[in-house]
DNA sequence: GTCTATAGAGTGATAGAC
DNA sequence: GTCTATCACTCTATAGAC
């Protein structure tokens, strides 16, 4: 992929970020490099065909976050791994606040969205799952209640800045975020896990 | 109001539902109620009226299933004051799936709405509060504890049908909806209100 | 109030020169 | 690869007859 192509890209993302999908015209995104659209739409020959670009570039991020790889980290805890989801949808905040939008007007990625969230709902799941081995969190007290909460977390996650945008709230609170998810959390946590829970309120807290 | 502007108001509903706001046109309303795009822009001269106008008959229907005043009614629980949201939401879920996209294109019912939404948010903690009144939930655990709890509640409300379309989910679990709204509230439960629970849960998983 | 016809503004995509 | 110029299309809003 050359400089051209790259600097299409990113600066389609800062835009999306700042106006939204929509609002953002190729003719923007050119004007903002300096370039022609003309020479835009030589590298990406319709609007679709960059999203689809973009949407790329955003999953390649998320695999080299390798949140995988991370979760099996010794001595780095759940919390770690939520910062560092919060963070990237932070970074591609265009999408997750016009997830509906996108897949009406570009349905093809409909289909790998939807893989995406079985996967980070899968994670999540493992990681409460760890969580109760650990002793941090109390055994599921009855079938699917751990699903339940495994997909309010995802929810929290998913629509956090949008719900932020809504309020009219400024965007730089990802710690309330963090605390919002770890009292989702709080009333499982065992007397050993509430230890846990305490410290880390306090960090977020301040 | 007359008859053709109440259609004008009921079908852009049901069309906004069905394909969101941005891809409804003045002309597709006009068609479907078989009248010309002319006669349409004679009672709604801009499409900003007309959706200022669905806004407010949005606001009226709320108005009107007085939510506060099933507050009050005795026998009849907080469960059926979250079914009368959903089913609110349900109706009107163009706005609930679009709102950034409406709000960003309609800037003055931006305001309108975040003040619907904390008012959303202060009926949901008043119902706590008086769970916990009732016996039927715990006293709150540390301060600011019920607040995140509420804003939870609020959340999964606000965002549950948009979830549902991004995941690609059928439209018709109004349950699960309410079972998760319960879920989360179940770890707060004593020991009297776990037993209101386990009769709601057996409702809802029927 | 309702219609037909069309102006006018915006935007994605293309053609052809350099 | 990059540019300028422009086509072709979509959609809101208006004008004027009935």
């Amino acid at each position: 992929m050359n400089k051209t192509r790259q600097n299409i890209i990113q600066k389609s993302i800062e835009l999306f970020n700042e106006q939204g999908v929509v609002n953002v015209r190729i003719r923007d995104i050119a004007d903002a490099l300096a370039i022609s659209t003309g020479n835009l739409t030589y590298h990406y020959k319709t609007k679709q065909d960059l999203m689809h670009s973009v949407y790329r570039y955003m999953i390649k991020t998320l695999e080299e976050m390798s949140i995988g790889n991370q979760l099996m980290m010794p001595g780095r805890g759940a919390l770690h791994v939520v910062r560092g989801y919060l963070e990237y949808i932070t970074k591609f905040r265009f999408f997750y606040q016009d997830t509906l939008e996108i897949i009406r007007a570009y349905p093809e990625l409909a289909k790998s969205h939807h893989q995406q969230v079985e996967q980070e709902k899968a994670i999540i799941k493992n990681l409460l799952y760890r969580a109760i081995g650990k002793g941090e969190i109390k055994g599921e007290a009855f079938p699917g209640l751990y699903d339940s909460l495994a997909h309010s977390i995802w929810m929290t996650l998913h629509f956090w800045l949008t719900q932020q945008a809504i309020r009219g709230e400024a965007e730089d609170k990802l710690e309330k975020g963090l605390l919002m998810i770890a009292n989702l959390i709080y009333p499982y946590a065992t007397e050993q896990g509430v230890g846990v829970f305490l410290k880390m309120q306090g960090e977020l807290t301040h």
